[in-house]
DNA sequence: TACATCACTCTACGCGCGTTGACCGTTGCA
DNA sequence: TGCAACGGTCAACGCGCGTAGAGTGATGTA
């Protein structure tokens, strides 16, 4: 009896695959992570995940991509620089489609070769050049990677420790209190 | 023939095993490293290991000790927080004994339960309520969190990430610069 | 209707890990 | 000097992991 077509068929087990992978590597991490335990969570059997990516590193791959797309820091104005970036940080944690990504690429990205690589060179490295390209005065290239150490030590507290009040706050007050911090390193 | 007593011996080969523990921790984290690794690193037998530290989570425990001392912060004037802060963070990382063991710790705490529950209640958490402490103003708590992130965000860009130019700036940069940005939070 | 193709599952392999218990040689006490 | 205690090693166990290859039944095609 027909059911459903072997395109739609794939497709839905790969989104599920995606989607699981995505969660347990943002919850422990690449290690922790096993491909057993993303099948079961998929509902799917283990051999299929590979069958779908190859491997684990490619699975962590595909389920971590960061957006690259930072264009409000692009278009910011010098004074709108430190609003921008935090919009940025919010969006990605808090509003994109694959949430879980950006959470599973920052917490493996202190214990993962690749991880590491892509948060810094393709995640820090960026958003920093594109900061430093704003910044008028010395130490431009220093300031604008404080400025990102700044943004990642936020998002690390708020999504992956949890400290608290940090992690509770309203998107609000983060603005109106990180903002001053940090236009003290654009102007 | 008598070449070492047998406390010296126990003694020498437990700070060996406890040096190994901590470089091989703070390079890979608590996954990667094995204690076959550590134990081949100390000149050591893996069964002696655990012989010392009865299980690899103790081993993680006794060679990631965190300094506890936070006296600077506790010391320190609303005014001159900021200063004490970065003195704090510099000397775990630039000058004390057991160097390595911040790294450790700070390697594997998004990823190794312990070692998170250990930065936040035990690093963070502590630090956080002495700077509030000395704020005054609304949001004390909230702004000496924001405080403790913008901390583990410059320790982990410069001492794990190694973002450049932040990992190779002197400490004289960062506090001419941090400082204000800081200050942004206290005042 | 017959056959090729595909998504998918089953079973199992090999490996490296943390961990254990028996063993060995030195140390130090009676 | 004899013997218990101890630091240290050796060989091996069991487990869970990533991964591979053969098998199965539904799907699509001629």
């Amino acid at each position: 009896m027909y059911v459903t077509s072997r395109d739609e068929r794939r497709h839905r087990s790969e989104t599920a695959i995606l989607a699981a992978a995505r969660e347990l590597f943002a919850e422990v991490g690449f290690e922790r992570a096993t491909i057993r335990a993303v099948a079961a969570q998929a509902n799917v059997d283990p051999a299929l995940v590979m069958q779908h990516f190859g491997n684990k590193e490619a699975l962590f791959a595909a389920a971590t991509q960061w957006p690259g797309e930072h264009q409000r820091i692009l278009d910011a104005t010098p004074d709108s620089l430190a609003a921008a970036a935090l919009d940025d940080l919010l969006a990605h944690f808090e509003e994109a489609d694959d949430r879980g990504g950006a959470v599973a690429l920052m917490r493996s990205c202190l214990t993962h070769p690749t991880a590491m690589q892509v948060m810094r060179d393709q995640v820090m490295c960026e958003r920093q050049a594109a900061v430093a390209g704003k910044l008028t005065g010395e130490d431009a290239e220093l300031r604008a990677g404080l400025f990102a150490a700044c943004m990642v030590g936020l998002g690390m507290a708020r999504y992956l420790i949890r400290l608290e009040p940090v992690a509770s706050a309203s998107q609000e007050d983060l603005h109106r209190l990180m903002e001053p911090v940090l236009k003290a390193l654009t102007e």
